[in-house]
DNA sequence: GGCTTTCCGGACCGGTCGGTCCACAACGAC
DNA sequence: GTCGTTGTGGACCGACCGGTCCGGAAAGCC
């Protein structure tokens, strides 16, 4: 309404920078889950009082639901950068993968902030439902432009693009929650591996 | 050590049935995750009193950890009978997932107990952690075996058993953790379509 | 300087949480 | 019957939860 980033400025000015303590709540949130991060928790970690942070937030539930939209946001730009504007076909499935391969090399194994609290807080929380479709929705236009281009460059049928895609977002799904819920490194290597040798595999035209 | 099952049966009696408590709590559990599931909803969904459910079960993480390990024995038992004991290569591994079907389609889409709430509580109770991996060894014991059978058929290469185990295992999950979450039924079972289209296809031998 | 507006720290609130305790009820053993 | 043992209901507990509120601090505007 009144000016977009004007913001009238009058006042006592904000102390604290927005975007940061946003990706501290992410990381608390991605840490424990939802349930198991306390407001306390957030005022410790952030430094924050409760009241900046109810003022600026509004409550548990809209704090999480905007920490989860910028996360989702950044995931989306990752999947922007390689799916949709790559240029390698299959090649750029794999460099989207190896970001899953990152997580879980990592000691400290979070996997998927949507995938963990998706089933957590499906039942009180409709709007996490639409964020998450939205997402999925994102992932497979991310993973059927690389297949697209893989079907110029010859390496995929046109026909397969759907399936295909569909099974790379359930992949994508199932190591998430793999990693998100503990499980060792190799094991979701071995899988990964599995995955991408089985899109390698069984296409029309030679390797 | 004593009596494996005479249980002495000295002072007054339990008034309820164990296992069926235990399938209520499961239902609870399953329905609303570990945290949004209060020991007073279990109270009230079972009937007894809170000191019947602590005598019993010691504590909300024990009966949690008790209904999972009820609830992934049943699953383990489906996973035999259909997977490890069937008699017909791949179309046993469609019977398997037209399980997944039926959870797609249900009004009230619960997913799976284990996944919904491997993530949630993974960073406060290890043991659930070692029961997720016990359970995925499982799934992918039982793919293997019906992949083997398939392989006998001449419908599988020998040298894909593996790979093929590991990316059912991840697909399922995948597709649990979509259901959990609350994806819209036609979208699960597109997904799950696809999955098996790419089980079926690019095989070395005619269909 | 005053004045207004916003932000901040921390005390505070009612409610709910997981868990305990105890008086009493219901059985087997004798 | 009495006794020993165990199950049961419900009152109760301290801790912690998300959320509110208020007095003071820090800025722009005049």
């Amino acid at each position: 309404m009144a000016g977009t980033d004007t913001t009238a400025q009058v006042g006592r000015p904000r102390e604290f920078d927005h975007e940061a303590v946003l990706d501290t709540v992410v990381d608390l949130f991605w840490d424990r889950g939802f349930g198991a991060t306390s407001m306390g928790d957030i005022v410790a970690r952030t430094g924050l009082s409760k009241s900046s942070l109810y003022g600026a937030f509004g409550s548990k539930d809209a704090l999480f639901e905007t920490a989860l939209d910028r996360y989702l946001a950044d995931h989306r730009r990752t999947i922007d950068e390689i799916l949709t504007n790559g240029s390698k076909g299959l090649d750029d499935i794999d460099v989207f993968f190896s970001g899953v391969e990152e997580q879980a090399g990592l000691t400290e194994r979070r996997g998927c902030l949507a995938v963990n609290t998706a089933t957590e807080r499906r039942t009180t929380e409709p709007a996490l439902v639409q964020m998450s479709a939205r997402h999925r929705d994102a992932m497979r236009d991310g993973f059927t432009a690389a297949l697209t281009r893989a079907v110029d460059l010859g390496v995929v049928d046109a026909d397969q693009i759907d399936d295909l895609s569909n099974l790379l977002v359930t992949t994508a799904l199932g190591l998430a929650v793999m990693i998100g819920g503990g499980a060792p490194t190799d094991e979701v290597l071995a899988h990964l591996a599995s995955a991408r040798a089985s899109l390698r595999s069984g296409r029309g035209s030679a390797e």
